[in-house]
DNA sequence: CCGTATCCTTCGCGATACTG
DNA sequence: CAGTATCGCGAAGGATACGG
């Protein structure tokens, strides 16, 4: 988080939507691209290839295609991928959890005289 | 993460590294403007302004204006807030602790061959 | 010092069409 | 089915100048 730190371009990477959704799609388990489209819904099959190839960069997840046709590639998390599952499951959790009171808030906050 | 479940809509406002950083910033201790802005290295003025004003729509922060000159901002996770700074310093630990891995995971992907 | 307003650039991301 | 290529829009975000 400090200012120089190198960290934070490896944060920049998974405080990111997409990457929070698929961790979390695929530490439940090893999935096919099609389906990881259906789970993360409202992706483009363009981001969900390009964030994959950049988490397959990054050591997050594996590709495991199989020369067959039609062909089929599944998706699994690494080890190191599996360590940032807990934290970005953390954050899902939280976001289920406390959605309501967000919603409260923003309505609140509307809802209040623009002076 | 389900389809259709709304929390979706404050997982992707969460899921954001310039939210992460303020927040993980915040949840040390109450904090003015300009001591954020250089905190959160690299973040323009106007985007630090949006990005508050958007924390505090959503109950996560709270703002306190001074009326003085020259004048004095301050800002201050609320209750709310700090429940976020969990996951999200979580997040921020796993960045830096694993952030060699990912380094090296992109060396050796950068230099196997284009094939 | 803390904003707001404006402008402009960049990039995320979706739509579509096409290949193995 | 999975992936690539191309296009284009709209949002994110930086620079600058100004106001309270």
């Amino acid at each position: 988080m400090l200012a120089t730190c190198p960290s934070r371009t490896s944060l920049a990477r998974i405080a990111n939507k997409w990457t929070a959704m698929i961790v979390i799609a695929l530490s439940e388990r090893r999935m096919r691209f099609g389906e990881l489209r259906t789970r993360v819904a409202g992706i483009s099959g363009k981001v969900l290839t390009d964030t994959l190839r950049d988490l397959e960069r990054d050591g997050i997840v594996t590709r495991i295609a199989f020369a067959e046709m039609p062909p089929r590639v599944e998706y699994e998390l690494t080890a190191l991928g599996r360590t940032l599952s807990e934290p970005l499951g953390a954050l899902g959790l939280w976001a289920e959890q406390y959605f309501d009171q967000v919603q409260e808030a923003r309505d609140a906050f509307d809802a209040r005289p623009t002076t």
